[in-house]
DNA sequence: ATGTCGGATGCGATCCGA
């Protein structure tokens, strides 16, 4: 089986951002893509444009104006389902089979949690670390069957100190505070998820996969942080075979102030479902 | 507190969410 490489990005809107997805699909050429923050409706997912450049195949969960995920693919999908966390339709979080592969593929978008960090005087965090929660314990009424999953997308936490720029200063900063992490490790407990990316790096190498538009030179002030993450389950560890932040996206006008990461799969050396 | 985006509303400028 060839190595399989799967990419996953938050668009910030697909539609503004068609092009520049079309350039990436054609620059490197994944099995699957994983989007989020699509932001448009289903009817209105530029199908026709992805299936045109190669990628038929796709699911995807829309809502108008905000959220929305999406995986599309070279290979047929199958088993295509959509989960409500908190039982909210507000499009988080869709997962499809990959037959060919013998392989899930989860495609996630977590709530950012507003500006301040407390859940008594912020709903919005209150929110993220409940739909943390949920996810959490979802995923680990799943456990004891050992599937192949891979999981895909923003989690707007960046769990360890070098994945922001600063990280005395952001851990009073929604997505770096101990609480959040917090639910994020109990959220990777759940089915003993890999974090692809620190799997293939030492913990103490900076990496970033978002930079705030509010910056006026996001490749000089480097004020990163590592928000889109991709989780393997145990089985497909021995099939990590490298990643990339694809920095160079994040200067593809008009940007996303996310970057693309694409994580290889080699799937000889996967374990059995 | 600020900065800059994208979408929705409703047709212009403002609000929400990020």
């Amino acid at each position: 089986m060839p190595r399989v490489r799967l990419v996953t990005w938050n668009v910030n809107s697909v539609r503004k951002r068609l092009p520049q997805v079309l350039r990436l699909l054609e620059e490197t050429a994944p099995d699957v893509l994983c989007l989020q923050e699509t932001k448009v409706t289903d009817a209105l997912f530029p199908a026709a444009a992805l299936a045109e450049m190669g990628y038929p195949h796709q699911a995807r969960y829309g809502m108008p104006g905000y959220n929305g995920v999406a995986i599309v693919s070279r290979r047929p999908l199958a088993g295509v389902r959509r989960h409500d966390v908190l039982g909210r339709p507000d499009a988080r979080l869709i997962l499809a089979q990959v037959p060919d592969l013998d392989l899930d593929v989860h495609c996630l978008y977590v709530p950012a949690g507003g500006d301040v960090p407390d859940p008594e005087t912020n709903p919005r965090f209150a929110d993220k670390l409940a739909f943390l929660d949920a996810l959490a314990e979802w995923y680990a009424a799943w456990f004891g069957r050992i599937d192949r999953i891979v999981l895909c997308g923003d989690v707007n936490v960046a769990p360890l100190p070098r994945d922001v720029w600063d990280h005395r200063r952001l851990s009073r900063v929604v997505t770096h505070t101990p609480v959040e992490i917090d639910r994020l490790a109990r959220l990777r407990s759940s089915l003993l998820w890999v974090d692809a990316v620190r799997d293939l790096t030492p913990d103490d190498e900076p990496v970033f996969t978002w930079w705030s538009y509010r910056a006026g030179d996001w490749r000089t002030a480097n004020k990163g942080r590592r928000l889109d993450h991709v989780w393997v389950t145990p089985p497909l560890a021995p099939a990590l075979a490298g990643y990339a932040v694809l920095t160079e996206a994040r200067d593809w006008r008009p940007p996303s102030d996310h970057a693309p990461l694409l994580v290889t799969l080699d799937l000889d050396r996967a374990g059995a479902e």
